[in-house]
DNA sequence: CTCAACGCTTGCAATTTGCAAGTCTTGAAC
DNA sequence: GTTCAAGACTTGCAAATTGCAAGCGTTGAG
């Protein structure tokens, strides 16, 4: 679906560019929240209120992947079960701080429980 | 361009997804860099490394104005002045997490200033 | 043994992005 | 007082990305 991610070119050395080259399109970052959240099973995202569609999910995971923020591994049976890496859990307060945007300037958005991906200790 | 702002759908009520309704695709959290940066005008903004085209710029600055991040003024002569107004200035601790990642996890960005895109007091 | 659920892939349409060129104002230089 | 260049865009079209629907190969439960 989407071309080799070896190659793809980045645009700037600006840390925030270089990031945005890796989790910046409109998917990405959700998949991530929902890795954070503790799903695992592709049909989990799936499920999500969002309505990624297969094909997209399937290819943002393998990017993450590749990017080594998630790890992909065997699950009871054959199913398989999607794990973050350090590199991945790393964005967390990235995305917490998008979160409470949201909450603060987003009409109609539910304000998460006060742990919602909170770093469990 | 892109079409009506205000007939956009909101993918959910999440706080994560409706932030990046907004400021999540390609380019807007780069602008949102930009003018962080102290940056205001159009031509200050192409000029930026990731060379951002013209019809795109227009588009993204036109998004902003929409949601309220940015006020359009006139400068001196006839030209334009783009400025944060606080809904975008709050997304500053969003994007110096970004930042904060890129720098962590991706190989070869710069490491800006110790007061690069730091609130001014 | 059958059948439904899971985890995808494929093909094609719609939307978004990228590129190049062109337009309309000033404001400065000659 | 006329050129000319810079700034701020717009437009048209090609290329890339996304979205939709359908299909396919394994399980694991009944």
């Amino acid at each position: 679906m989407s071309r080799d991610v070896s190659t793809e070119k980045r645009r700037s050395e600006c840390p925030i560019a270089g990031t945005l080259d890796i989790v910046g399109d409109k998917w990405t970052l959700l998949v991530l929240r929902d890795l954070l959240d503790g799903k695992t099973r592709f049909s989990e995202f799936e499920r999500s209120p969002e309505q990624i569609t297969t094909n997209i999910l399937s290819d943002r995971l393998r990017r993450l992947e590749v990017h080594g923020l998630v790890v992909r591994r065997q699950g009871s049976g054959r199913r398989f079960e999607y794990h973050l890496e350090p590199k991945g859990e790393a964005l967390r307060d990235a995305i917490l701080a998008l979160a409470a945007w949201g909450n603060a300037h987003v009409a109609d958005t539910w304000v998460p429980p006060a742990n919602y991906l909170q770093r469990p200790d």
